[in-house]
DNA sequence: TATGAATGAGATTTCATTCAT
DNA sequence: AATGAATGAAATCTCATTCAT
């Protein structure tokens, strides 16, 4: 009675073709593009709102296969998480090297911070919602502010000025990040905030010692 | 058929009792008492790891009475937002009748922030998570930061001081609430920072003018 | 914490202001009304996207109240069954009166007939799903259209004219019921079917003898 | 995790046993089989008081599966609709082949159309009242009749003799249809209707030229 | 390693109906 | 007779995850 139909159907069966690209068999390959598909995701619907299937399919592969690379679709969120930090520090260590004056440095980091919070508004937004329920999540990015912390108190102590202490620091951190959410949302505009004026207050806060 | 399911019920309730208090009937009471529950629920598990159903047995009441207060999940998680909201405003603005001697004040201050967002850590964190991916969230927090911004700066004009910029506004407000956040969550403290520290760098993003 | 905004919220309160006129303590208006909001609601939804609730608040009452007037749904469908088909008869019977020249009454009465229909096509089909569904309304129908046959074949014997057998009055009610509801619908003329033709094939069906 | 939840199933299991048929991991068949099964279904509860994981469980398999075969209930409703249609055309056309005599014929026509409607009598009562509150299933109806007008007049043509008119074509086939829909639930007769005599009549609307 | 069909627990939501007032 | 808050069973659909191939 439905054989005929099916057949109708199969054949005409087309949808969202997958890409399928030829990285089969090489599994840092399919752990990066998994990877690369996944923060894309995030990053537009959120944490919760993504899921499995859709991010392997995204990259070119099955949903089984995103279970041979990733325990747990935690186990990937991880994962772009550790990538969006070393890219905000790459982008950063890129701007010290080429020691500039001063003023405009401040202004460069915090361009760049918050241009990295601007673009993976939603991503971050998501972290910070694990971090409060998902207690690995948690430790995670506790890590990750331990260890940048460490760094923006190194940077005094290379340069021979003295270190702010821990609290100031990470106070300082914090006060960057949470700015630099706002305005990439657009809602420091949206509440009259000047932008320029928010843009200076961010680089106050990112006052380093002489190079 | 109504009679005999609830007879059922009733021999074979074991571990949860049903609370049904007397407060049936009463749908300002009904709703209060969904919006306290959900306030504690979405508190301790997060908006997404909540259900309707858990929130209206805490409450008291059968799942489908949770439809006859609220249209639906977020309109709940507004609730409680507003309610979270005033509840802030309500202890700032008790903290500050007794015009007690600034310093003191701004500790005070810091320390009633501080406490509230401890409380809410949880709530909070949904809320950032909600501010990302939901519009509707998204706008009724906007409303509430543009109320504060404008609290904030009716301060300093009420006392003949010079007001400060609303980007300077924002970012002290925004300063308080991540700070809070991070003390709150016991994170400061784990990260090394100070406590007694951070609560002055908090209380002096709260410096007011001359009452 | 929620107390003040409850109030704000009530005070609020506007929505769908309740049509509440003033019938109260009038059984049989409140029947009446109540068979009329459903009939439109059935006619416009169908039965099953049709709740009580919906139509106890389109007359103008409380959902409990459908309930002091009818036993349930099934109940008010029927009465309302009942009333398209008297509301059908009496049409019939106006046209039948002033003994006009036999075709053009044929054709009259197809015309009443299919606006009937056209008119309540919603509910026609609802109709014919709970006919084989719900064995309460198939014996309904079943006795209904009993009556439609002896009502037909009467006219026949009334007038002394040899009447149909009981299948080709069966066969002329059904084919004018058909075609009736797929010109009412509009697909005869979405198939191809010159409208004016098929009006007279139904009107065909409906040959009575001499006055 | 899902190992333990199998043991424990297995080790409940009373009642209904799964059927757990071997077809597993065959789309086409598992489709099949699903299609089958909603037909039955459909056919013995009706459309709305079918549910889709009923008709999961009952071709053997988990609610879930039913969704990575079909979009929703109307999805697979559409397809037993397709098949139920595809299975007339082949027993009518099986029916043709050997030209009989055509008065022959015509009767035997009716009797498989009859025997047609008769066994799926309640499925094609949903059908009718989804055509009627359901958009997307009121044109696939409307492209059915369509073919059937098409191939109706198309037997004329093909043995020379003078078509129908689109009309009078529509009003054969709706006449068939709803005389075998009343014969098919026993209502002709107990109508008091002869059931011969109404296959005659269904037969007279089958007329078709000489082969 | 890759596949993708299958899983099944569970979440949101609906709505006919009840009943205390 | 009228109210409307409350009920709770049930239905649709989702999605992280498994596993046979």
């Amino acid at each position: 009675m439905k054989a005929q139909s099916v057949v109708i159907r199969s054949s005409l069966a087309v949808g969202t073709p997958p890409l399928r690209p030829d990285r089969s068999r090489n599994p840092t390959e399919s752990r990066r593009a998994l990877t690369e598909a996944a923060a894309e995701i995030f990053n537009s619907a959120g944490y919760h709102a993504t899921d499995t299937n859709r991010i392997a399919r995204a990259a070119g592969y099955a949903p089984g296969t995103f279970y041979t690379h990733f325990a747990d679709k935690r186990a990937i969120f991880l994962e772009v998480y550790r990538g969006w930090v070393d890219a905000e520090i790459q982008a950063l260590v890129a701007a010290l090297e080429p020691a500039a004056n001063k003023a405009g440095l401040r202004l460069r980091l915090a361009r760049i911070i918050l241009d990295h919070h601007q673009k993976w508004r939603v991503f971050r937004a998501s972290l910070r919602a694990l971090y409060a329920t998902d207690e690995v999540v948690h430790e995670a990015r506790l890590a990750e502010r331990q260890r940048q912390i460490d760094t923006f108190i190194e940077l005094f102590r290379a340069r021979g000025a003295t270190p702010p202490s821990r609290a100031r620091a990470l106070a300082s951190l914090l006060a960057v990040e949470i700015l630099c959410d706002a305005a990439a949302d657009g809602d420091a505009k949206k509440l009259g905030a000047d932008e320029a004026e928010l843009l200076n207050i961010i680089a106050a806060h990112l006052a380093l010692p002489e190079g």
